[in-house]
DNA sequence: CCGGATCCGTAACGATACTG
DNA sequence: CAGTATCGTTACGGATCCGG
């Protein structure tokens, strides 16, 4: 009858009553990068089922995550957005991604899917302040039909999809190849030279891209 | 036949692969605070049933997320405690815990449960850095039988279920009282005053409490 | 085609009883 | 105390159908 919840007066338990059920978490991470409409959320959810995204999207506005918004020009359709509290899931996202980065990113399996929005979030959790102090770049992704792009400013990222307004560096590629781009797996430069792979714009900014997104050491758990 | 998963190459599906089914975090949680055995768990997540706690260990040490122990002298049994991987969830859950007290904690529902252990990962999450700069202290709680403390060094906080060495301070409440505490709803110094709570020790380092663990303003969402 | 609602079989969960 | 076994209930996954 009524809703499961944990009924413990407890911050994380109260976190989790509201975002700790199945799916809950990904729909906010494809909110993280901008606002979606259903169907796009649909694709970002293999599996989900029309009725269970419904079911969520309606309890995340309920609890006042989310909101339906008419999507800006020229697409003018309606999706919807994060709120102010649901934006400041941010955090937690980004710890859970940076756990995984770490301890469970071991090779992709044959059959498992990849959208490159998603590496957009792996990319801020990668994302190392220090070596971006003194920049203001703009960074644009062209992966497969989906484009984002990363703002580096002076410490800070933010990265959402779509294109960016005057990119310093457009970097083209497959989803394969940026899988491995990604992973640390494959040099920027390698691909390049490879021609699966283009970038284009200021040649300094391009150099730095490796020293701005570099990943602790990922540690595999053995596997039994 | 096999185990749920959202088959997506991306950080954050896989480590809710790993650790987003019910229960899951909720028993991190719990051995963040110390190793604890299985009724220890069992306690402190009502409603799980045994059943399902038991395949949540047994999963969780196939993870490479928690191993059995043998808990410390003079108690010498069973138990299980996080390994180096289960200790990085840390930064998660404590994301999760902050996100909570800004937009979840609203007034304690009456037949709520609740533990001062919790409290514990919430004062991790209230914990002020700057204001504890040149501080060394040990804070010890004793809250009904459970009795924890806070290691306050440097900037840095460390807090585990048992008796410190040697507290600076301690304070002695009931878990009512100290849930209004954590809350900020009720001040030490009056609880002090009615006798619903003692607090003995460094005087200085009593009044340097509020500072130390100073929330966010709390935010309630609209209740439709 | 988009944004759902409805229905149904299966898998996960919750409560209790039972065992070494 | 630390689980295993069992069973009724709930949640999920997949498909089909419907109104704009």
């Amino acid at each position: 009858m009524s809703r499961r919840t944990y009924n413990q007066y407890c911050a994380t338990a109260r976190t989790l009553d509201v975002v700790g059920e199945r799916w809950t978490l990904l729909i906010v991470r494809d909110l993280l990068t901008g606002p979606k409409r259903f169907s796009d959320l649909l694709a970002g959810l293999p599996g989900i089922g029309t009725g269970l995204l419904a079911g969520r999207l309606k309890f995340l506005q309920d609890e006042g995550l989310i909101v339906p918004v008419i999507l800006p020009p020229p697409a003018r359709v309606a999706g919807y957005a994060l709120t102010e509290a649901g934006e400041e899931l941010r955090p937690a996202v980004m710890a859970l991604a940076s756990w995984g980065l770490r301890w469970a990113m071991a090779e992709r399996r044959a059959d498992e899917d990849f959208q490159p929005g998603w590496a957009v979030l792996g990319m801020q959790a990668l994302f190392n302040p220090d070596a971006a102090r003194d920049l203001r770049l703009v960074y644009e992704f062209r992966v497969g039909d989906e484009v984002f792009h990363a703002r580096v400013d002076h410490g800070a990222i933010d990265s959402v999809h779509g294109p960016a307004q005057r990119p310093d560096v457009t970097i083209e590629t497959s989803p394969a190849v940026f899988v491995e781009l990604a992973a640390g797996r494959m040099k920027l430069a390698d691909a390049v030279r490879d021609g699966t792979a283009t970038a284009s714009g200021d040649r300094q900014a391009i150099r730095k891209l490796r020293s701005l997104f570099h990943p602790q050491q990922p540690k595999d758990r053995a596997v039994t």
